[in-house]
DNA sequence: CTCCAATCTTGACAGCGTAAAGATGAGCGA
DNA sequence: TCGCTCATCTTTACGCTGTCAAGATTGGAG
């Protein structure tokens, strides 16, 4: 039931926004009474919460799935961790939205929701990882560079579904192109 | 009239953030009817779109007026209007997510608004050009590293307020200080 | 079989955006 | 001076929302 909830709730925020998600919306879907869904999240900042961890483990997933297109080139995982992000932006960008909006910010009561957003960020941190280790990225602090590789494809991917790069920045295509360039400057730097 | 409206609309914003924008709020801080607003918005999201318009003239201005601590170095000017960003999203964090948010995302209908955002974007951009013609930066498709540029700090922006790097990046001396490392970086590019 | 706790429903309330219609009052040609 | 006009503001009302309170159902433990 919980689940069936849930599920109707990403299907509202991923075809109608945020803007739509209502929990009596969600009850209906569920063909359930308006109240029933208080049994289950205890109030509306609940279930956006709770849509928003769905969102951060879809984010992983598509990452990690990514990643494994190629095993043995730790710089490419590294770079490829980002382009899998913008392009999840872009082809979920309602319920990137959510992950990032202000509903979720301010809860930081949610220790789950927290802790699966910082998985998303070990993960690309794991990476960097291993790119220095193979000696392809300078050794520099760590966190640092990975707070800049994070900043970076998260204002990319943020500015594409805001639309700020035009229309051809929306589809996963063009998003993608955007980001292989981006990064491919931030691995590089801007002096000639 | 319309400006006081606005003016509260703002303040609301500022001190409890874009959940307590109300029209019936406005009105009650203007001491008007709550119907008064509507004689000079057309709707609750026109108002949204005033207050995200009001918080991008602003954030052009505290641009401008650090570039101007340094008029004779290029590059550091461009850097500047980047950490300025950052430091206007910390400093009005409420403002910021309004700017950016998904009522005003969806307001193409607001050619107002895209116009003001795209005079931020625009003033990097120039920036870059003149920071180009001192031979300080490589003449790389300057479109695409304006882009890769406006990426990272609007996403440092975003994080820091969305708190994701902790705390001590909530303070506009935490987030500057980010904020260059991770020009820097770009400016440096991550290879050893 | 009984009882209890979990689950779901019904009903109510205030606050929201907004539509419709009435009130007010300043400016202006006669 | 009168009376018309139009912009502005108010009053009233409707359906929607989140949430509180109280009753109904039901499945498993004793």
């Amino acid at each position: 039931m919980r689940q069936a909830l849930l599920d109707a709730a990403v299907e509202i925020v991923r075809r109608d926004g945020a803007g739509a998600l209502t929990l009596r919306a969600v009850a209906r879907a569920a063909r359930v009474s308006h109240m029933a869904p208080y049994h289950h999240f205890a109030d509306k900042a609940a279930l956006v919460a709770a849509v928003a961890r769905e969102g951060f483990r879809g984010l992983r997933r598509e990452m990690e799935a990514r990643i494994e297109r190629c095993p043995d080139d730790p710089r490419a995982r590294f770079r490829e961790s980002g382009i899998a992000y913008v392009a999840f932006a872009v082809k979920h960008p309602n319920l990137f939205r959510v992950m990032f909006g202000p509903e979720t910010a301010d809860t930081d009561a949610n220790p789950e929701l927290q802790a699966e957003a910082r998985g998303v960020f070990g993960l690309m941190q794991r990476l960097l990882k291993q790119s220095q280790a193979g000696y392809a990225i300078r050794e520099d602090d760590a966190r640092q560079i990975g707070l800049t590789a994070w900043s970076l494809v998260h204002g990319l991917a943020m500015l594409c579904i805001d639309g700020q790069f035009g229309p051809e920045a929306t589809s996963p295509a063009g998003a993608e192109r955007l980001a292989y360039a981006a990064t491919g400057a931030l691995f590089r730097g801007l002096r000639r």
